[in-house]
DNA sequence: AAAACGGGGGC
DNA sequence: GCCCCAGTTTT
């Protein structure tokens, strides 16, 4: 693909106008590549606005690279705690123990190296390499995306895999070789400032005079993007059982899959027990006597995939239940999902607080 | 190549 | 309700 667009005076422009408007922001306080690395690992598929607080315990708490390393898993998720894409975190603490292990604690300036790490993409490679390191590599995500098609008249399909690869390219040729930094980060702070997906700030873009889709009116129906999976739909039955020390019942999701290993209140498919039978197999699995059974206001809670109908059920049982048990002042010392959060909410509610 | 993987916010 | 978001891993 030809790029037809004056490239010195695009970076310039793009550059200049990073200089003078880029925001404020806790990752940018520095070059530290470790925390570069954290910001770009929260901020996918994440706003900056909901990453802010979370980069700022979560450096405070782990502030080096070492320190995360060392870090017990159970307080790096619950750190990460309402973040969503748990994996994220595991993947980095995973890691960040490769990097002390193999490259002396040492973020790698390599891409091979960097981009073998786990949760290390081709996305967080270039921006730590370009970010951290001021070395000329692509870092695409949806804003550089978003920008390029409208500049250069991209008509791809970004949802492919492959179109990416068109955008590297289109990268490699345009990216300043002085400021690799700036012109990447410039495009990003400019898809999510000016040339936004619905109505671009075209009258305030720097780059106007090179953008093709603007020169002809299409700014709008750019970029191209197809897919949209039908997301399904999962009943269950969500479990708040109480001991007569007015303890509750918490469980440990499964290593893998869906928020692998964070904590909840007991749960059951209703393709798997009928309401009918929902007292019987709580005393089977649980070990206890029910002596009262009650059903709460029902949680909705919607991922991006998968929505969740929770029917909760107060369960007050005797006996020594055959679960981790503990008061329900204390659950939230474990990291929780928030449609388990949602759960805590109704009890708290309904025990009048 | 497509699906899995969270959560919040804009309209 | 639908779409979007500074993506990567697994299938």
């Amino acid at each position: 693909m030809a790029i037809t667009i004056n490239i010195p005076q695009f970076r310039k422009d793009l550059i200049d106008w990073f200089e003078k408007e880029q925001r404020n922001l806790p990752w940018r306080k520095n070059q530290d590549p470790y925390r570069v690395w954290v910001s770009e690992i929260m901020l996918q598929q994440t706003k900056v606005d909901t990453v802010i607080p979370y980069f700022n315990q979560f450096t405070k708490s782990f502030p080096t690279l070492s320190a995360l390393a060392e870090a017990d898993e159970q307080e790096v998720l619950k750190a990460w705690e309402g973040l969503g894409y748990y994996s994220r975190v595991r993947n980095l603490q995973t890691a960040v123990r490769e990097v002390v292990e193999n490259y002396d604690a040492k973020v790698p300036d390599e891409v091979e190296s960097l981009g073998n790490l786990k949760g290390v993409g081709p996305y967080t490679r270039g921006a730590i390499l370009s970010i951290a390191y001021n070395k000329p590599e692509p870092a695409v995500d949806g804003n550089v995306m978003r920008v390029l098609s409208r500049i250069l008249l991209i008509e791809e399909d970004i949802a492919k895999a492959k179109t990416r690869k068109i955008f590297e390219q289109a990268v490699r040729e345009l990216i300043s070789k002085e400021n690799p930094s700036y012109f990447n980060q410039g495009l990003m702070e400019l898809g999510a400032l000016i040339c936004t997906p619905r109505k671009p700030s075209c009258m305030l873009c720097p780059v106007q005079d090179h953008c093709t889709a603007f020169a002809k009116g299409v700014e709008q129906s750019l970029p191209i993007k197809s897919k949209k999976t039908k997301q399904k739909i999962e009943d269950h039955f969500t479990l708040v059982i109480e001991d007569d020390a007015e303890k509750v019942m918490l469980e440990q999701r499964p290593d893998t899959g869906l928020l692998a290993q964070m904590w909840q209140f007991p749960m059951v498919s209703k393709k798997e027990v009928s309401e009918s039978l929902l007292q019987t197999y709580i005393k089977e699995k649980f070990e206890i006597d029910v002596i009262q059974l009650e059903k709460l206001k029902p949680v909705k809670h919607v991922f991006s995939h998968i929505t969740w109908n929770m029917d909760v059920w107060r369960i007050k049982g005797v006996g020594q239940p055959k679960g981790l048990m503990l008061p329900l002042d204390e659950v939230t010392q474990y990291p929780m999902p928030v449609s388990h959060q949602k759960v805590l909410s109704q009890i708290q509610e309904y025990n009048g607080n």
